[in-house]
DNA sequence: AAATTAATGTTATAATGTATCAAATTTTAC
DNA sequence: GTAAAATTTGATACATTATAACATTAATTT
């Protein structure tokens, strides 16, 4: 039986190092399971992507990756980023052309975030209620669901003070 | 009493001159309730944008201005629809950074769409359920909520024959 | 080891969006 | 009615985000 995996709110306090190094943790695991390669390239830019809670454009991915001696062009994040999508180990935000580390890469889940306008911080929810009202009114359309898009803008319970 | 909008699935056959035509008289009301100016620019983008039921891109928009004989640049296009968003008479779709004619301009709503990705179509819903679980939710985290972002992509009913 | 596939490097370019300042238009104030 | 102020539009340049295309390297399979 595997341990529940507690989702701090990630505005405020908590071990962020643990936050990260669970996070690279299932990302092996994953790439196991998927019979994919986590490559060094890839682990890295979902490393960078998990230095914090806030969304990254791809830009800064790659910024953050020169500065750190190695070369880097667009299309090696872009590539790295299609991979961990791909894989479920990130997600993208839409509204911010951003991406962010999924906390919940460990099953199967629709992307669904509260994100402030504030400190910027992405909080990955998992609300049935929220899939389930989607689902029963797409079919009340006869639309068949491939993919969500759920982004709440606003402030966190950090930032309302 | 104002007579009850009937909102057609878009995908399937309808008098869309109609559909348009209301949408631009709606227009006309919102914009001299807000004591705002629709200006012919911003009429005509409007009106582009309503040609049809499927989401596009500024530079479609400002192709299609080009073409017919006035000449335009981006911030052209970017205004008018910064404009039109602002008074809520067009709802930007963040997935494919796109514009689409909002359906429900008359009354305060939030942003709720079906997203056809064979035909492109896009289905305006409102859909209380989903509001609702989304403001339950994002109560439980104390997050207070500016602006969503619902986009749900699939296959619309006409598309899964 | 050779052949095949997958991943990365590299260059160029496409697509989307904004900053800035000048000119014209509309509204407001006198 | 006219001058001043505010709004809107024109025009140029540029910033940001993303992809196409092809060469090279590395890993996997046969
Ligand atoms: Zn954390
Ligand atoms: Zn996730
Ligand atoms: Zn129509
Ligand atoms: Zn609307």
């Amino acid at each position: 039986m595997t341990k529940k995996t507690t989702t701090p709110i990630p505005c405020s306090q908590h071990d962020h190092k643990k936050c990260k190094k669970n996070a690279l943790q299932r990302a092996r695991q994953v790439c196991q399971k998927n019979k994919v390669r986590l490559t060094p390239i890839r682990e890295k830019v979902l490393e960078l992507i998990w230095q914090s809670h806030k969304p990254l454009g791809a830009y800064d991915i790659l910024g953050m990756l020169s500065t750190e001696g190695q070369t880097a062009a667009p299309p090696t994040v872009y590539r790295a980023l299609d991979f961990l999508l791909a894989q479920g180990l990130v997600h993208r935000i839409a509204s911010q052309n951003a991406f962010i580390g999924c906390s919940l890469s460990s099953h199967p889940h629709v992307s669904q975030f509260l994100l402030c306008r504030d400190c910027g911080v992405a909080i990955e929810i998992e609300a049935p209620a929220i899939t389930d009202a989607i689902a029963e009114n797409a079919h009340q359309y006869g639309f068949s669901i491939d993919q969500n898009t759920i982004e709440i803008s606003g402030l966190c319970q950090c930032c309302q003070q």
